[in-house]
DNA sequence: TTGAAAGCGCTAACAT
DNA sequence: ATGTTAGCGCTTTCAA
């Protein structure tokens, strides 16, 4: 079909080792390069990066494995790292595992069988059973968004904890003493993070436990919607509502307009990522922001650091935790004493 | 490293010849697969699909081209295909070339260099160089959401102009009599289809040329914050915008709100795409929305059909074309005649 | 610096 | 139905 190394060294009157060499940055005199030059013209030649795959085992892919590309935040942070792979060579095959266990671990599998170089991985299973065979192989896994026990690999987190704390304190800076806070699963790290955030800024603020209403969602926009329902439906009606993730938050707020309540008069909100949904809200919504491109960054420089090491005595796993921030919008009411 | 086809035919003492029937489909007696099956559990074996790829020339992965990660349409559409391919077997690399033309060309030729099978692409470049090359080597193309005049390639489309035509109709009938649009880049084909559509639907209904305002937006929030300013700079005032694609209607839509216009009091509007986006806006946003999931089926099946029928007498391009609906929301007011 | 040759893991044609 | 073998396009010793 298309020209091979072969046609370029019988064109050229080189050796085969020579044209790879020169492919490769090897040392080719310059005379020979400009023939190189000349028949790769000619020929139209591309490397053929599957052979070269196979003879090096090294595919330069990195296998990406999400619950769901339909996510902001896994979509921005995705949108990042091809940027910084494509620049070292390197493609992504990305797979969408729609949150589901099964799915997620067939995604491994199919990527191993593509010996990808290396994994990606916003962790659906909190076991990390669907792991374990590719991490026989030696290739390196970066963790993102979410840790797992018993699992040690790189893994590059936003302070989930803190996020949290500081959405409860704005809230409380505004005079709000009862909160509500919609969750999301239990077995995910990042929402238990984030509840343990909550809880402990309550705490610290003062505010009673019963006066801290809290709803597990499933982080979809159905499960804010009905968590949105829970907590308003409670014998105490909080004054603020905290919403800890970005598809729940849009399901509460489509919720919220339905049942007809207004923001911030009737209930101040704090939402989740997506800074220009909340900006397209009227009033504009205060969020947690969540540092996506650094994020990728991080997780990009950990992955490539990792593949380059590899052989190597293998380094302890690092975790990288980034810092949320708080972009206020007009979401949050500051009430006074007595209407507590 | 990891097993070879060789290490299952000494444990199993058959011949390579049969593991790989075995592996195709091939027959096997029912003794000899029992043994491959053992053997397989024993030595953790998987196939190597880049070893496949180099000898069969056929890589089971399909390149995907597109604007933009973060534009909505993209992602579903994407996301969706995923879906079908992953199940026939097919990986998908997705390079992002941020509506750049350059690395638009670039992406072609680093999806080239992996030997792709097969194409998609929703295009930037509407001349259509970058995919001259690929075409050549005979694997096919899809083209998402726009044509390029001279490119013979399988496409699928919106029914883009009957999309806008409608809204202007329900605008129409609501008794709006002046009407503004935010068109995205004419280049793009699908924006000039869309601008058609308003167009000839004024025409239709006899709504004066003068009283059919248009701003071009270059299809992002910060375009159509900008265009949606310019229609309301002008002298006659439309009653009715309608905006024809997903980020410029967010970014319209903050712009409004920073205007402190009301939608539908001040100014009525009919949006496109993401109906979750629209749903969360109070009051509900009305949209032109695409069939992202049937727009994904048409075009994984034209390019399925596509490549089992590769070194077959290659067929006419096809060209689908779906229709979008139109979700009615609240933010189109019904206005009486002497509004006008 | 360059050439010759082996071999990565697989498929497929041919032989049995 | 199964075994034997050549070779896909590349990299990488080893010699020259």
């Amino acid at each position: 079909m298309s020209a091979t190394m072969k046609d370029i060294a019988n064109e050229t009157g080189l050796g085969l080792a020579t044209i790879s060499s020169y492919f490769n940055g090897g040392n080719v005199r310059p005379g020979n390069r400009e023939k190189i030059e000349a028949a790769i013209e000619k020929l139209h030649y591309e490397i053929n990066e599957t052979a070269r795959g196979l003879k090096t085992d090294r595919t330069r892919t990195i296998g990406v494995v999400i619950p769901e590309l339909q996510n902001m935040f896994a979509a921005k942070v995705i949108c990042h790292m091809e940027d910084i792979l494509l620049k070292h060579g390197y493609a992504m095959i990305v797979c969408d595992c729609r949150t589901d266990r099964k799915r997620e671990r067939e995604a491994v599998e199919f990527l191993k069988k593509r010996r990808v170089d290396a994994l990606f991985n916003i962790p659906v299973d909190n076991e990390g059973g669907h792991l374990k065979s590719f991490l026989k192989t030696g290739r390196p896994v970066v963790l993102i968004d979410r840790e797992i026990k018993g699992i040690a690999c790189d893994t590059v987190c936003t302070d989930n904890f803190r996020a949290i704390a500081d959405a409860v304190r704005l809230m409380a800076a505004n005079g709000h003493r009862r909160l509500g806070m919609i969750t999301g699963p239990q077995e995910i790290s990042a929402a238990r993070e984030r509840l343990r955030g909550f809880r402990s800024a309550c705490e610290e603020l003062g505010i009673a436990e019963a006066d801290c209403v809290t709803a597990c969602g499933d982080d979809t926009m159905e499960g804010g919607a009905r968590a949105a329902e829970e907590i308003l439906a409670g014998e105490k009606h909080p004054t603020g509502m905290i919403i800890s993730n970005y598809s729940m938050t849009v399901g509460a707020i489509i919720r919220l307009n339905e049942m007809g309540i207004s923001i911030p008069e009737d209930l101040s909100v704090i939402g989740f990522d997506n800074i220009n949904f909340a900006k397209a809200m009227n009033p504009v919504l205060t969020i947690v922001d969540q540092p996506e491109t650094l994020i990728a960054e991080a997780a990009a420089e950990l992955l490539l650091k990792r593949i380059e090491a590899a052989g190597d005595e293998a380094e302890g796993a690092r975790h990288v935790v980034i810092p949320a921030r708080m972009v206020e919008g007009r979401s949050v009411r500051k009430i006074r004493g007595e209407e507590k």
